[in-house]
DNA sequence: GTAATAGTGTCTATCAGACACTATGTT
DNA sequence: AACATAGTGTCTGATAGACACTATTAC
């Protein structure tokens, strides 16, 4: 437990006190996934030894893990408002060839335009990414993918991705995106439509009916089924 | 990123070299999960502040997470052989009072009988745990539930809470017991039927007609209606 | 035989998926 | 008018859940 040891005076059963073992150095890795083109895709930048690796940062004194991974985004990528979420320590030991370094690897999704209009994304096809990025980053790409699909299985564009108001098919199109895979339309239909809120409002649309613009529930939960629907 | 600073000569923005920042210890606590009298139960030892914890351990140098939390079980609860999942870390710089303690909270499995006899168990209702633990050690009790829920809802005990073969009414009550609510005895059957394998054995049952034994099958997924029928 | 449990046949309500149809806008 | 997209009615096949029935053992 956490509370077992440690603590000046505190030792373990071989009486050497724990509190002077070296400790690791703690990193946070954040995953920002977008839809882009019908396709999903993570924000990259320039890695330490060249190529593309995930935004990241060292933890600080009394930081904590989403403050360190708010922080990277906003220093590295000038980005704010994204809500995290812990996927998985990566904790081999050789995993960073500059020491013992272990790092929270973070999933965050935020919509395009939200990202800076010359950020670089990369491609995800099906839940790996498409080209090789550093250290163990590819991992957690595929890591994050499969969070957001829980997610999104559970509930309705719960990081919103859309804006408040949305038709229906642009829900649609955001979910065939981050399922990657088309989704019939009426069949996606009678599934969320009970699960978003309508607004009087109608979609001033491009060509043929006006769509019903819709908003997201507080807190309607998709049906148990829906993973089987979206996941098959 | 991982690697994107630290190591002897790498700084900061601020051009602080980051290597030089204080690092917090890294704990490991595991939420070891058992089935007794048709029950979760969770194995606690004696905290360091007196009352329930879980046990748990500190990272040693070069150590993986899971090699500490298997070392934790061995020492402090004569435990070997589960398999540990990442939780959750639990960051709350002031979680612990003797210092800044990161914890890694791990779910794992095991059956009554691999146990010691005298194991101290907490029973869990519905994902909480029962009595109070140490600290945020509830919470992590109920991460491991949410855990272990999602995972026996993918596939037939892939934790191997049964022995090597069971009859379908051994494996109802274990999944009553995991998900703490009754299932219909057919529709039990005809959900599970496909995913594990038949042996000719009969169980040397005590009264009634002998029931079959079965194995689990290699990979068999449980279909994905499966979380509605457990769940709902 | 009775008791007890294993396993199956069947009916119903629900729902995904497909298809076609109606509704309402633009040009 | 033609065209395009929104939204709905309806049929079908699959299946959860309920119920009853048959099957096979112990006593």
């Amino acid at each position: 437990m956490t509370g077992s040891a440690a603590g000046s005076g505190w030792r373990d059963a071989e009486g050497k006190a724990l509190i002077d073992y070296p400790r690791p150095s703690v990193a946070v890795d954040v995953a920002v996934l977008t839809v882009q083109t019908g396709r999903l895709h993570v924000l990259v930048v320039d890695g330490p030894r060249g190529g593309n690796a995930l935004p990241g940062s060292f933890l600080r004194p009394g930081e904590r893990l989403a403050e360190a991974a708010e922080r990277a985004l906003r220093t590295k990528a000038g980005l704010v408002g994204a809500d995290f979420h812990q996927l998985a320590m990566f904790d081999a030991p050789d995993r960073d060839d500059r020491g013992w370094v272990l790092s929270m690897a973070h999933g965050a999704t935020l919509p395009r335009d939200e990202l800076p209009v010359d950020a670089e994304l990369v491609r995800v096809d099906g839940r790996t990414v498409s080209e090789p990025l550093a250290f163990d980053h590819a991992d957690m790409v595929s890591r994050a993918v499969d969070d957001v699909r829980a997610r999104y299985a559970r509930r309705i564009d719960p990081s919103g991705l859309l804006p408040d108001t949305f038709t229906v098919l642009e829900l649609r199109r955001l979910y065939e995106a981050v399922f990657d895979r088309p989704l019939p339309k009426d069949s996606f239909r009678r599934l969320v439509i009970d699960a978003i809120e309508p607004t009087g409002r109608m979609s001033t649309s491009g060509a043929g009916r006006p769509a019903e613009l819709f908003r997201r529930s507080g807190d309607a939960e998709l049906p148990a089924g829906a993973s089987g629907l979206l996941t098959v």
